[in-house]
DNA sequence: ACCAAGGTGGGGATAAGTGGGGAGAAGTGG
DNA sequence: CCACTTCTCCCCACTTATCCCCACCTTGGT
């Protein structure tokens, strides 16, 4: 499982240096074979390749004639990008997932189980900030929250 | 269970004791391994990695497509970082989060059972004056605090 | 009052992250 | 088909952060 929060940045030649603690584990678990896609909130998806087969299966196998499962399609599997990295860890961010995801100099890594999420720094704090506030003055609970201790 | 309270200081380098009298304990029941969190209160949670990941998994297991549930999973496990105690049985807590929790020079750490939590001095005084008021003064009671005997 | 143990502060080696030059590959247009 | 531009990636240099180590200070017990 893929956790925590990096403060990184992205170069002028659009390159990002994944952090070193998860890099062995990257490349065992994938031989360093990446997949980069977008996410409809405004960041970026980080799969290691063998996860992102699986999610192409489930994207796949959703109904055609389903116009938000289309267009989820679109977003994903059209945008999945290979990505390995260079000899010094650091993997190129293609420009135009970067530029779809809003990202200058500063950017964030946070794991996510079996992917990682990369969004701008400030987009990201500004996000966070929102969902504490919400999370912790929230009136209802979704059913699925409903049980969940932590 | 851990419980209590402790008033510590975090140094400049970000840097925090953990009490003498938890260290065996962390020791044995997870080897020093603990993940620290963001709560959306605003403290610090330090769970032992064993209790950790069983909320890892609750928390993965969640619908992908509900957003509540997304916020909750970027806030804690986007936040969930890898920490171990170095050799002067101290921790040192990721500069991100400090300043998500407002966490300054003097700090507060409490047991809460199968975890802790890390405030601020100052707030951790503040919300417990509040606390204090609102449930000496609170009308209704919610259904599951109704047969809750102490 | 002394000693031992826990807590606090800071120097310094090492590793990690960052920035840019430049060779080679790939794409574009005449 | 060739010349030109753009992109990719390897290499080296520099800066920043992490962590080990040692030293001191405070507290509680004998």
């Amino acid at each position: 499982m893929f956790r925590g929060v990096s403060n990184l940045t992205i170069d002028a030649k659009g390159r990002l240096a994944i952090p070193a603690r998860y890099r062995d584990r990257l490349m065992e678990s994938c031989g360093g074979r990446l997949i980069i896609t977008i996410d409809p909130d405004g960041c970026l998806l980080v799969y290691p390749l063998p996860e992102w087969e699986k999610i192409e299966l489930q994207l796949m196998q959703l109904p055609s004639m389903n116009k938000q499962a289309r267009s989820l399609q679109r977003l994903l599997m059209g945008h999945a990008t290979d990505c390995e990295f260079d000899t010094q860890g650091r993997i190129l961010l293609p420009a135009a997932l970067r530029q779809r995801a809003g990202l200058n100099k500063h950017a964030v890594l946070i794991g996510q189980g079996n992917k990682f999420e990369i969004w701008d720094q400030g987009d990201w704090s500004e996000r966070c900030d929102t969902w504490m506030e919400e999370e912790a003055t929230a009136k209802e609970l979704s059913a699925a929250l409903q049980t969940l201790t932590f």
